[in-house]
RNA sequence: GGUGCCGUGCUCGAGUGGUUAGGGAGCGGUCUGCAAAACCGCGAACAUCGGUUCAAUUCCGAUCGGCACCUCCA
């Protein structure tokens, strides 16, 4: 069995080869920490915890790379809009220094709640400010970048291939583009390397460079530090659908510029979760955040199952009904595993295990199709023939994948008074008092906890 | 304006040229003092209009609708 993913340069499902035998490296656009992240944002992290964690089960030894922008950057490289690190900075009365160590902080302990497996390394663009501008000298001394009042933009006219990511051609992206009020590029297409001439004088992120005091363009963080920690040829690079056609395609145009070879082999790309016909967008600040989901009511791993629920590369609309299902699902698996746990049977048939693991493998392998998976998931779950054991057994080896915490999934504590309330209703119902049990139950169920009568006694369960 | 993707039952969401996806919700039943859980069963769909075909939800075209990208953005 094969991995095989859809590659954004190719628009086909590809058999996946690593350059290396065995080993992977992996780069995933990581968040820029002016804010928290939504749960579009989080889509798109769970996607790439998915591929990682498919990965490491086919046997790859995964060097996985994330970075933090953590610089504050303009809205356009047209110098337009507002700085967001600045704007956040103004709002929240912290130096922008302190809005992004507390976003990124923020940032990590969602990923956390949503078991994302660490990346191997974390990187800062503010710490690799002498790495981008190393690059920026190598492009200008290579004519790919030209500076013109001490900035620095890429001479997209130089690079032939700009457009392979994007599929789109040039003249098709030069009508499209939007005024551009900076007569300083050449042409509209090409994006700043460094600035140090931007409407904001006063910038308190800056560092010296030899073009003038400044900061860095966007997009040649990622590039300058993709190609320190995983070398100059890397297998996978992710990333949102929106950075196709110009955070990536810039990536590549600087990458391969400076190398002169090619860069990424394989590109994947999560589509969005879709908000009231809307696209969530953080710099609007409409978005939906894990906290906000907490206060209604839902886990952050009740969205990470509502995430499994569709393929990566479809949109998804997100509803609270349609949450509401995913947590119900969720609890109710929860239920299955937690009596598996107390009782674990042995069943008629257990040898079967091993062809749900293939098939939920052979679902892994094509495109990590999770709603694949799932199905397969829940038709094992409903094969009592397999027998607890073997179902908890299963359970696990998919939950590697999953990551839905099953080695978590407890039956939870009652406190001795509402051990003490459960205990009264026993008595109750020994006595034959129904209205009085009846009653129990029910002030038990405001509390949460539904009773379950079973020949060996009351059991509970906390309800959802 | 340009480019691309999509339109499946009450709902979310897979998939397929002829044969049951799955989850949630609903209904009926078994079980129960009553429940709950579990189990069994049930209903219901492929935007519209043409075309190709023995056969189309699946392929092709048009229409309508939605979304995304072209600008910081997952």
């Amino acid at each position: 069995m094969t991995l095989s993913f859809f590659n954004t340069l190719t628009r086909q499902v590809e058999l996946f080869k690593p350059i290396h035998p065995g080993q992977v490296s992996l780069y995933t656009c990581g968040p820029t920490v002016y804010n928290y992240a939504h749960i579009g944002n989080l889509r798109t992290y769970i996607f790439e915890d998915i591929l990682r964690r498919a990965l490491e089960r086919f046997g790859f030894k995964v060097s996985h790379v994330m970075n933090i922008t953590d610089v504050g950057h303009l809205e356009s490289d047209a110098d337009a809009g507002d700085d967001k690190m600045a704007l956040a900075s103004k709002r929240e009365h912290k130096s922008p220094w302190e809005i992004a160590r507390y976003y990124e902080d923020a940032f990590f302990k969602d990923c956390a709640a949503l078991n994302l497996v660490k990346p191997t390394l974390v990187c800062r663009a503010t710490e690799h400010i002498a790495e981008m501008q190393a690059m920026v000298s190598k492009l200008i001394d290579k004519g790919y970048a030209y500076v013109v009042d001490g900035n620095v933009y890429f001479r997209i006219s130089k690079f032939a291939d700009y457009a392979k990511l994007s599929k789109r051609n040039l003249s098709e992206l030069l009508e499209g583009a939007r005024v551009d009020v900076d007569n300083r590029k050449e042409s509209p297409l090409d994006f700043v390397l460094w600035f140090s001439q931007s409407k904001f004088p006063n910038q308190i992120m800056k560092w010296e460079s030899p073009w003038g005091t400044g900061f860095p363009g966007w997009h040649i963080e990622c590039s300058a530090m993709a190609s320190k920690y995983l070398g100059e040829h890397i297998d996978i690079h992710c990333g949102g659908v929106d950075h196709i056609s110009v955070h990536h395609s810039n990536e590549i145009a600087q990458s391969e510029g400076c190398f002169g070879h090619p860069w990424v082999n394989t590109w994947m790309h999560g589509e969005f979760l879709v908000l009231d016909k809307a696209k969530m967008s953080k710099s609007s600040g409409n978005f939906l955040t894990l906290k906000s989901l907490e206060e209604q009511g839902f886990e952050p791993l009740h969205y990470r199952y509502f995430c499994l629920g569709a393929h990566y590369r479809s949109q998804l609309f997100f509803s609270f009904e349609a949450l509401q299902g995913a947590k119900n699902a969720f609890e109710s698996l929860k239920n299955r595993v937690i009596s598996w746990k107390l009782d674990p049977q042995k069943g008629a048939h257990p040898e079967k295990a091993a062809d749900y693991l293939k098939r939920f493998n052979e679902a892994l392998a094509n495109d990590l199709d999770m709603p694949i998976a799932l199905s397969i998931l829940w038709e094992m779950l409903k094969d009592t023939s397999l027998g607890g054991k073997a179902q908890l057994d299963l359970m696990r080896q998919f939950d590697q994948i999953l990551g839905l915490g099953v080695d978590n999934f407890e039956k939870a504590e009652l406190s001795p008074e509402q051990l003490a309330l459960v205990q009264k209703r026993e008595e109750a119902r020994a006595d034959k008092d129904w209205a009085k049990a009846d009653e129990l139950r029910k002030e038990l169920l405001g509390l949460g906890i539904c009773l379950k009568d079973t020949q060996t006694g009351t059991d509970w369960y906390l309800s959802y």
